[in-house]
This record gives C-alpha cells, structure tokens and sequence, in this order.
DNA sequence: ACCTGAACACCGTTCAAGT
DNA sequence: ACCTGAACACCGTTCAAGT
C-alpha cells in the first residue's frame, strides 16, 4: 500500500507531513486543524488529502506504531510473575501514552464501533493483546469473571478521558485509575458470583 | 438579571431561541451550530449573542432547571431508606438525563474546573446535594472511606461518555454502571482499609 | 503521478446601521 | 433598547489546472 516506488517529491511530502502533524496533534489535539497541517507542512491542501484521504488515516499514520509497541508490550507482559500487576503495568503505560494527546481515548473509543476505520485494526490487536492480560487475571482469580477486555479497556480510557477535562479533576486521575483497578478485582463483587471458595 | 421588564419583542425571542436551542442541541450535541439555531429560531445572529454571549450562558439556560431538580431529588433521597440504594438511583437519574444531550458529561465536567462558566454554580450545587449521598452511604459503612463525591462524579460520568461513543460500547453502561458502583461499594478495598470488623 | 491553490459551503464572533 | 445581517477570519473538502 504504501510501496517505496513514490516519487521522491511524494515521499517527502509524506514524511514532512507526518512530522508536522505530529507536533501539532500534540499542541491541538486529535482534532488540530488540518489546513494548518498542510501550512506548517509547506504543501497544498490537496497535497495531505492526497496522503491521507480523511483526519483518521492520518492518525493511523502517528498511531500504529504506538499501538503495535502497546500491543506487543502486553506479550511482554503475559510472561510476568504477577498476572494483576501486569495488566495494572500494561494499563498503567497505555494511559500515559493516551494523555500525550488530547481526546485520543475518544478517538480510540469511537473506533471500536466503527470497523470502516482505518484506526480499527491496530487498535484492535492492541486491546486483543490487552484482553488477553485480561484473562490471565481472571484465571488467577485477581480480577472479576464478569468483565472482559472492552470493559476493562473503556473504563482505563474513560479515566483517561476524565483526565483532559481540566485541572481539578486531572490531578484525580491517578487515585481514578487505582479506584477502577480495585474495583475490578475479584472480591469486589456484591452478590451473585465468587461464593464458593471461602 | 432576567428581569421581566424586557421589551415584548426581547421577551418573545429569548423564549424562541431557548425553544430552538432545546431542539437542536438534542439533535447535534453541546456542539451544535449557533448559526443554525439562531435560523431556525428566526432571529439575527446578534440577537442570539445579546442573550447569550456565550455557548456556555446559552447551556446554562437549557440546563439550569434540571440541575435544581437533580439537587432537589438528592434531597429526598436523602430520607430513602436504603443510603447505598439511594445513591444508586440518583445516579441513574442523573446518567439517563445525561445521556439527552450528546456531550453534555463533557461540558458538566469542563466546568468543575472552570469557576467563570456559567454553568458551573448550578452544576456545583447539584454535585455538591449529590455528594451528601456519597457521604450517608460512606457513614453506614457501605461505600468506600477514601472516595468523595467529586470521585463519584466523574466517573459516572465517564460511564455516560463511553455511552456516547459508539453502538458497541454503549450497550455496555448498564453493565459499566454497575461495575463502577459495585467498585466503589465498601469491601471492594485491596489492601490498606476496612480490615478491623470481620 | 503528483502538486497547487482557488472555490465552495460552512463555522463563530463582532459591529455598524437601523427601528 | 433591541434587532439585523453583512463582514471578518477561520474551517474541511473538492477539483480544475498545472508540471
């Protein structure tokens, strides 16, 4: 798809735009300007529509690396001693890289429902990987049976979202994220599962 | 301030445009088009800034009342018999009337850390009859000691963001819901307290 | 094959001119 | 006192014209 055989004009475009567009989706956001995009880049409007047909296969371009690195952390992570604390870990580096830019857990959230996107695919390796430390967890018995991996990875990204929606309660985000992990954890559970083994 | 001794015409299009407003916002989100509601209301685009010089002014407007009413309900609640349950209904109430206006969370959470909104007097009184809950439920032992209603708070309305980002995930906040409220229920507490009665 | 930038249809916000 | 709508500075998206 992306074939070397570009005309260097082409590939240079390419990358200089994915460089800009990488410091200004730092300053604005997932929802940065693209005309300023392709000003600070130096090409035409037409020239970014050209590599990238729509705003998400221009984030697919600044994120797929990111996912795959997420993704295979949590191969990673499979290995470790600790089934709970390697999904907390895993989670823990997720959110870190989501705050880097704004309303990238929305993007990431409304990419799920939406297979047609080009966001779809790797992000959704990466919450396979994740799901998969997951049920690690479970089958230790540290996390709840009732959950799985969409709900674990919406919740973390919902404190994520919590996270960007100012300073007041930005600066909650970590006692957040131990509240949600906690309540995840098996023992939590109010009534119906989890009461045999006691 | 809304003094009644407006002009008649006055009168009539602050009444318009907030009967638009409610319309279109329900229609296209806290986002919505100013210019669109100022059209089909049928009134010049400085007519709606006359009456409300900002977004947030118009929000206010539309969101006063049931903010009131959502303190108002805590309020009985207070009386319910159940203190947990009593949380959980408010809170229910409170993400079902959410779930009208398409990033409405987002703007009841920007607001928290912005004292200048409009919007945040009527918002803070309400999280504030909702905090109450938290802390009856806490005092009978039967939410966590180290939440607080701001806790609270943003992640239900977290819960009610995800909601809004997409068919898959939305069928899932009923069950986020009661995952977040189950997590934050006393018990649910890994390590540090609660272990003095059992 | 690729690039450019004008053109189009939208925004939010302001403000001179009207009654 | 209040209303109007044009004006301005922005968008995203498309596409004829160029090389």
């Amino acid at each position: 798809m992306t074939g070397r055989q570009q005309r260097a004009d082409a590939q240079r475009n390419y990358e200089r735009i994915l460089e800009v567009a990488r410091t200004v989706v730092e300053e604005q956001g997932t929802q940065a300007s693209l005309r300023d995009i392709a000003r600070r880049a130096e090409v035409g409007m037409g020239t970014l529509y050209r590599h990238f047909p729509t705003r998400e296969a221009l984030l697919e371009a600044l994120l797929r690396q990111r996912f795959d690195r997420l993704a295979a952390r949590a191969g990673e992570l499979e290995g470790a001693g600790d089934s709970h604390e390697a999904l907390r870990q895993w989670l823990r580096e997720f959110l870190g890289g989501a705050s880097t830019y704004r309303g990238l857990t929305a993007s990431m959230m409304t990419t799920i429902s939406d297979e047609g996107s080009p966001l779809h695919a790797s992000c959704s390796a990466m919450r396979e990987a994740a799901g998969r430390l997951v049920e690690r967890a479970q089958d230790d018995g540290r996390i709840r049976p009732d959950v799985d991996g969409m709900d674990v990875f919406a919740l973390v990204s919902a404190v994520g979202w919590i996270a960007e929606q100012g300073p007041v309660v930005a600066e909650r985000s970590e006692h957040l994220f131990s509240l949600v992990l906690d309540g995840l954890a098996a023992g939590a559970v109010s009534g119906r599962a989890r009461r045999s083994a006691d």
